[in-house]
DNA sequence: TTACAAAGTATAGTGAAAGGAACTATACTA
DNA sequence: TAGTATAGTTCCTTTCACTATACTTTGTAA
């Protein structure tokens, strides 16, 4: 009888294996838990998180944006019809990742430098 | 007056800038947030973790458990002096990451799939 | 009719992290 | 003294996230 790769300890922090690589699938890269910070209850375009998020290339906020829209974590919505504008706001899945922020922000409050 | 990047929505989520990058600059990577997992309350041996953590190379195990220990996360404490054996323990400081983890796994255990 | 701004896209390239396979060092054990 | 187990290290390659910069598209204003 195979032994499938059982991780015994899986369970005592996550009920099912891959939820905490799926928070991590949204929060791991450089960019996207200061993208998801800024737009925590204020709506941003484009241009304001390009002033906002200093040092990123429009090519990789882009793409950021690109993927958590299409992870469900932020949409785009037209506020203005001529000239066309856009904001990015959080969804509700979006807004439960700033518990996780939090927790983040607790623990490097705590032991930073 | 220079401006210096002040990131104005920032204290909304996190009092200072960089605690958040802090936090994710132990668990972003690959295999960090799986190993912490499984040293919650038992320490494990190289050998334990290589069979834990299916598909890490030894090269990449060493790797993440010396930044670890560099970052004060883990201790490597001698459990037998002949033949000389270790085990990897988490620190207060690591310990205190579950709380981020079990966060994520909750999110994880709501929004996956 | 030129000129300017917002919101991206296109092209090209770099660097760090991770993977794979083989190898080493030390200590015990038959 | 040959073999086995633990605990790693070394070398080489690949992948991918991110950067820099130029360009495009749509619409407004002078």
């Amino acid at each position: 009888m195979a032994f499938i790769t059982p991780k015994p300890q899986c369970e005592k922090v996550e009920k099912r294996p891959g939820c905490i690589q799926s928070a991590l699938n949204i929060l791991g890269d450089k960019w996207s838990p200061l993208l998801i910070g800024q737009l925590v209850s204020e709506p941003r375009t484009f241009g304001d998180l390009e002033v906002m998020l200093v040092g990123i290339s429009p090519r990789t906020l882009s793409a950021r944006l690109d993927k958590l829209t299409r992870e469900n974590i932020i949409v785009r919505k037209q506020y203005n019809a001529h000239p066309p504008r856009f904001k990015y706001h959080l969804t509700e899945k979006g807004d439960d990742l700033e518990k996780i922020l939090r927790t983040m922000a607790d623990w490097g409050e705590r032991y930073h430098e």
